[in-house]
RNA sequence: GGUCUCGUAGCUCAGCUGGAUAGAGCAACAGCCUUCUAAGCUGUGGGUCUUGGGUUCGAAUCCCAACGAGAUCACCA
């Protein structure tokens, strides 16, 4: 039992002998105790004051003296208002803490082939133009939900669903076909990603240069965009590619093969990756015949020039289309075929969608639909919805080249660690090598904490002149903090102390060495509500916590040159579970950990 | 217009399942390295928690309204 619910129920059991007061433990409201008051853990008495027929202050004073003469880890109390703060025996800190030093997987529950599998899907490009920061985030939410998932018990399997087909696909590659010159990867030395992405620009641009053309003759803008040479080009591709025209097929593979090159890259630098991949070229024809088996089954319908729809008006919403008049299917129906696929080839007992919230409507109907189609997972589909990174100005936007792109931002943030390393002079006895994977970790936990430490609900502002900081509230400053940590225990390995070996209860320790245990004991429940809630920041938040409290006593306290050898080794047992914990948080977030910095 | 988010220090964000004088970081200013890594530590200044009502012993937190910002309501994905 943990210390929460060991006081809980000894509150209740107060209570409840003292005011015959009947009250459900978990109902006791505790907090933490203010830092400039005496105490560990402080009892809220204001609930109790009724049954009680005191004042809050006399009700706080009987339930202390009650609970200091009747449970073993409390040892002294005080009452300030209502608030009734208890101490804890110093005795059930250390050996907490020498249940934390013992456990090395402390915080995370295993899980086995019979554990829960959730599949979550992440990440999910188009392949017409590179990643930017939008898809930084993503990835990153993804593939940190998905470790904090797997800390919970969960199998995860971590999917990807890749758009590459579409009328998106084909402007990159009609532009590369008409203005392209036969330019490749090879030959310009470019990413492929980058390369495409390139085409799509220059077939936005020729674009618009055509409607504004057509409009100088005279179209409104509607039909000037309509009657373009170029759009109807491109969807006279779109056409052939859906009727496996052999050249355009075999331009689409080739261009998405530079592409896939390309993200294959970004991802690897990013530090995430998929169990299963699907494509939506592959899914898209599941998705049309379970619409068609909707229409049959009369959950959908056919209009008279023969698109079909779904009437969700019953259920608040508006009509939509599943099927084009010719045929074609749209995103939606894709979904569907996805949904399918996945539920075909997984045991999933939990899907998840790390989508922006930007389609929060779009995964209402989904649900909906694949409910109507009698999937009875539908209705408990999880869209994990996160919000926009936006610039200053506000949105990115591709086509008009206001995105902050996520090579180049990796590249700029593993770059500035290298030279912040070498101002301050950190790294001078290192090999490049070192220096190199040194510098990759820091900038890149530089940028996944900036990301990851914000309520990924919210949306988040990023701007591009401030750089992104390597100090305060950082991952660098937690990384810093690991590295320091994992000098000290260097230190004491090299001086042959024998530390990870268990405490005597009977030290006398200090109100911030237990404040640090009580920190560290938390850590189990904010991964727990970290799952619950689908939150990295609560991770990322709570280390922060951890970290900056180890920081003072780290300035304020010796551990090497303690003279009490028990001491001693105690503090160096701290701040071992401390860099363990460290690890472990960070690991959650994606976020590696040097040994030195 | 309908629906849904959001509004906390100059800036970026915590706190929101109601509880003590609302917290961090950045930026500004002032200190601390002969001592375990100063990417650190300490201090100063900075707030009508958008506004107005309501519920409550108690509201940044819950409810209602207004104002402001954003998203969405595509035969784009």
């Amino acid at each position: 039992m943990n210390l929460e619910a060991i006081i809980q129920e000894a509150v209740s059991q107060a209570v409840s002998v003292l005011y015959q007061f009947e009250t459900e433990p978990a109902q006791i409201q505790l907090q933490k105790t203010k830092k400039e008051f005496e105490g560990d853990v402080t009892v809220v008495v204001f609930p109790f004051v009724k049954a009680a027929r005191k004042s809050p202050e006399g009700a706080g004073q009987e339930i202390g003296e009650y609970l200091v003469q009747n449970s073993h880890v409390i040892s002294a109390f005080n009452v300030i208002k209502g608030f009734l703060n208890l101490s804890i025996n110093r005795t059930y800190w250390i050996d907490l803490l020498n249940n934390i030093s013992a456990n090395e997987k402390f915080g995370t529950v295993a899980s086995d082939d019979n554990s829960p599998l959730m599949m979550i899907e992440y990440s999910s490009p188009n392949t017409n133009k590179p990643l930017h920061l939008g898809h930084i985030r993503n990835n990153l939410l993804g593939f940190s939900i998905s470790e904090i998932q797997k800390a919970n018990g969960w199998q995860v399997v971590k999917t990807n669903i890749v758009n590459d087909r579409g009328i998106h696909i084909c402007k990159s590659m009609l532009a590369w076909k008409l203005f392209g010159n036969g330019e490749t990867p090879e030959s310009t030395g470019m990413k492929g990603d980058h390369l495409v992405g390139k085409y799509y620009v220059v077939f936005d641009k020729a674009y618009k240069t055509e409607i504004k053309e057509l409009m100088e003759k005279g179209m409104t803008e509607e039909e000037a965009k309509k009657n373009a040479p170029l759009m109807l080009e491109a969807q006279k591709m779109l056409l052939a590619w859906e009727q496996n025209d052999a050249e355009v097929r075999q331009l689409w593979e080739t261009m998405n093969g530079w592409v896939y090159a390309g993200f294959d890259e970004t991802y690897k630098e990013l530090g995430v990756n998929f169990d299963k991949i699907y494509y939506e070229s592959d899914t898209y024809l599941t998705g049309k015949s379970e619409v068609e088996r909707g229409e049959a089954e009369k959950v959908f319908y056919r209009r008279d020039d023969s698109s079909v729809w779904a009437d969700l008006t019953p259920d608040g919403l508006d009509e939509k289309l599943l099927l084009r008049a010719d045929g074609t299917s749209v995103y939606m129906t894709q979904d569907i075929g996805t949904a399918k696929l996945r539920y075909d080839d997984y045991k999933i007992d939990k899907m998840v969608y790390v989508v922006g919230n930007e389609q929060n409507y779009h995964f209402q109907v989904l649900s909906l639909l694949l409910d109507r189609l009698g999937y009875e997972w539908g209705k408990s589909l999880v869209h994990f919805s996160y919000g926009m990174v936006e610039l200053p100005e506000g949105k990115m936007k591709s086509r008009e080249g206001t995105v902050v792109d996520a090579d180049d931002l990796m590249a700029e943030m593993i770059e500035t660690a290298r030279e912040t390393s070498q101002e301050l002079g950190k790294l001078d006895n290192c090999s490049e090598e070192e220096i190199r994977e040194i510098a990759r970790m820091v900038g890149l936990g530089a940028l996944k904490y900036f990301i990851l430490k914000v309520d990924p609900r919210k949306n988040m502002t990023f701007n591009p002149k401030e750089s992104i900081d390597f100090n305060g509230n950082t991952g660098p400053f937690i990384q810093y903090t690991h590295a320091r940590i994992k000098s000290v225990l260097r230190k004491a390995a090299d001086q042959r102390i024998n530390f990870g070996t268990e405490i005597d209860k009977t030290i006398e320790i200090s109100e911030k060495e237990s404040y640090l245990i009580q920190l560290l004991s938390g850590f189990p429940a904010v991964v727990r509500q970290a799952g619950e809630e689908f939150s990295p920041a609560l991770i990322a938040n709570y280390t922060y916590d951890l970290v900056k409290e180890y920081n003072q006593f780290y300035h304020d306290f010796s551990i090497l040159r303690e003279e009490n050898e028990t001491l001693k080794i105690f503090r160096l047992n701290l701040s071992e579970a401390i860099a363990k914990v460290i690890k472990t948080a960070m690991g959650l977030l994606g976020i590696e950990v040097p040994e030195r910095m």
